[in-house]
DNA sequence: CGCTAATTTGAAGGTACTCAAGCTTCGTGG
DNA sequence: CCACGAAGCTTGAGTACCTTCAAATTAGCG
């Protein structure tokens, strides 16, 4: 299934971005924004369940997430499949393709997405016109390097709960920064085949450590999605200490 | 125990840098030379076993790596320790303290290091003079995300055995490609529980993993170290396709 | 030559996996 | 409106993998 390309309708100028004014967004000069309004190609709207980047592509393009959630994964040849990491609103995806030859990962919607799409071959006139904005790209990949660090210790020392708490604290404290949980509650759009991919899990086992979490009221599980209830508990559990409060950029 | 600095004799000017001329790295243009030997600060010899960064630590310094081997790693607060990757010659570390507020991870040395010292507050320097150095960091940081994504894969759904072989696969072709591997072998310097601190297993079962690893031919345990003997039994059992032949830039 | 650190081995127990079946929910079509 | 099928969630049983505990062996280093 091909995402459609919306990029004749631009819902979203770069002046009137979505991921404007959140506090831990940091904002960006004028001169920026206008520049970034001709970097920016078009808007790219992904149903749920899309594959927005395959591994293998020489992809030309570059996205930012304006909305909406979606995975980073690789499989074996067998079919044993691993996420990496999740992808949400201001987060940059495609960095690695646009960078290097291809990408060594692919990237699934797994709810609606609205994606703010950037001409890659324009990258290295950012990077000569714009030092600061470079700059910015690679904080922005020095966290994502950041996350794997922390995931990768959670897959290989964490046990299966401590594992599956802290996945749903760091997703979280994520949504919560880009202003997505309201009540203190949030939704998450997943199914349990993805909690046991991203934590190293049996779908089995996945369910049975789900079901103690939900016994000591730390989350609910939905039909087609996870609801966390409730923060500290899972912070306990999984002896996280949560994520830096500073804001940061993105493009 | 704090590395010593070597600042005053600089062995290696940056035009006779000793990461010049391997194929797998691409050569710098004469200007980025004479600013990599302003950006440069000195060297830094650090022994096997020293502490090269720290987590938490606000380090002043960036690195590249000009020879030996150390790892990266993170622990949890009663001591389960996680190593995240390996650092080798070419190799660019401290970026995550230079670009964010901090270090998220500590690097130690597992054989005698000698590293590139840079200082930090230059690097907005370079982003404004240099956007192909610029450009070149970035390519770097994405590398490293590429391998950290490889190794989560591994960790997360690889079995003991594939992990194992993975890793000492992924380990030679990293040596062979910056010119360690002499005879199509090599000693890589770890005992048994680096080993088990990178798969996520204990090192009882670590133990018994390389012995049947060794028992295939594939290597052999030596006092303190590892001998890495065939590298296409190692790529076989672990079902990875190996490294891209691309050549990587380095700073 | 003895001490210490690292590796090796065996045994017992626990965690997590596979297999298998039942249940719930939801969407579809008669 | 209800029957039906498909997809996802849940549960139980048996097994395999991996862990912990404990002790023996080996390999440097002074």
């Amino acid at each position: 299934m091909k995402p459609t390309t919306a990029s004749a309708a631009r819902q979203y100028p770069c002046a009137k971005c979505p991921l404007q004014g959140f506090p831990h967004l940091q904002p960006h000069e004028k001169e920026e924004v206008s520049f970034l309004s001709e970097f920016k190609t078009g808007e790219l709207v992904a149903d749920a369940g899309t594959t927005v980047l395959v591994e293998g592509a020489n992809s030309a393009h570059l996205f930012t997430v304006l909305s909406g959630w979606g995975f980073r994964y690789k499989t074996l040849e067998d079919g044993r499949r691993q996420i990496l990491n999740y992808v949400l609103p201001g987060d940059l995806i495609g960095l690695q393709g646009s960078i290097m030859k291809e990408m060594a990962h692919s990237i699934e919607a797994l709810s609606p997405m609205i994606l703010c799409v950037f001409q890659r071959d324009k990258l290295p006139n950012l990077f000569r016109s714009f030092p600061n904005l470079a700059y910015d790209i690679t904080w922005i990949a020095s966290r994502e390097e950041q996350m794997l660090d922390e995931i990768l210790l959670s897959v290989g020392r964490r046990t299966a709960m401590e594992r599956a708490a802290y996945l749903f604290a760091f997703l979280f404290q994520r949504a919560k920064s880009v202003g997505m949980v309201k009540t203190n509650k949030l939704i998450i759009p997943l199914k349990q085949q993805h909690v046991a991919d991203t934590l190293g899990l049996s779908i089995v086992h996945t369910n049975k450590t789900l079901k103690k979490l939900s016994v000591r009221g730390a989350l609910r599980w939905l039909d087609r999605g996870c609801e966390v209830l409730d923060e500290n508990v899972l912070l306990e559990m999984s002896k996280w200490q949560g994520l830096p409060a500073t804001p940061r950029p993105y493009i």
